[in-house]
DNA sequence: TTCTCGCTTAGCACGCTTGCTAATTGTTAG
DNA sequence: CTAACAATTAGCAAGCGTGCTAAGCGAGAA
């Protein structure tokens, strides 16, 4: 699996930093497969329009996928990707690889302003 | 350790939302240790007061804690809770339950609306 | 003391996001 | 065909987030 753009990441993590877009995504997980559209949008205080536009939010992001069928929308999580983007991201925050790492370097100097403010 | 309540994940969710906070996140991780605002400051193209907001919404996310000496702040990294928090969230993702799964159930149906719209 | 340095605070502008209602599209039922 | 239904699109208002510049504050140097 390639790894993801920044771009690709930064689309997950705007996805998922509203709350409502996190609950579609732990509702679908639950599911365990497709829900339909209205079903979720019953789900939230907000009115439909606002749930469709959290779902193509997260479609855009690529962390869900629809199937229309006949007047229903059918959404079912693409949790391959949100686990490896997620996942992927998480593992740079290892010291400096998770098997070889070598002498953490201490803090750095300050001097490298070179009149960008004031 | 206990486990995050829905105000902390969406702090930490929105905290990770922005490209430049990530960036601080992964520079710090990889630092090993602390680095001074200034010299964090100097990595970005805006301006200072601007990364120290960011560093203020890290903070107030739990992902970052401050040590003040003399005139300058040393931000590090809270991994820890970071790995929490993100991990937590990403394990409510499998099916049901790591070990034990039962059969998925099919779609539900859409009749639960009452009214909310129009 | 006074000056400079490191950093934060204050205040403003602008754009994006999120919510809503109304209207539209497309499908199925009568 | 017409009516009802599922869902989306359009368009608007309000609020939030992010960027900037200018000003402020405490610590150290001169």
């Amino acid at each position: 699996m390639k790894k993801p753009s920044l771009e690709e990441v930064d689309a997950v993590f705007l996805a998922l930093a509203h709350e409502a877009r996190r609950h579609i995504v732990l509702l679908l997980a639950h599911s365990g497969g497709e829900l339909p559209s209205g079903y979720l949008a019953a789900r939230f205080q907000h009115s439909w329009p606002t749930t469709t536009r959290h779902l193509r939010v997260l479609e855009e992001a690529g962390l869900v996928e629809v199937r229309r069928e006949g007047r229903t929308s059918n959404y079912r999580l693409n949790r391959e990707r949100l686990q490896h983007v997620l996942g992927d991201w998480l593992r740079h925050l290892e010291p400096v690889g998770p098997e070889k790492k070598w002498a953490p370097s201490g803090p750095r100097s300050t001097a490298e302003m070179k009149g960008k403010n004031r």
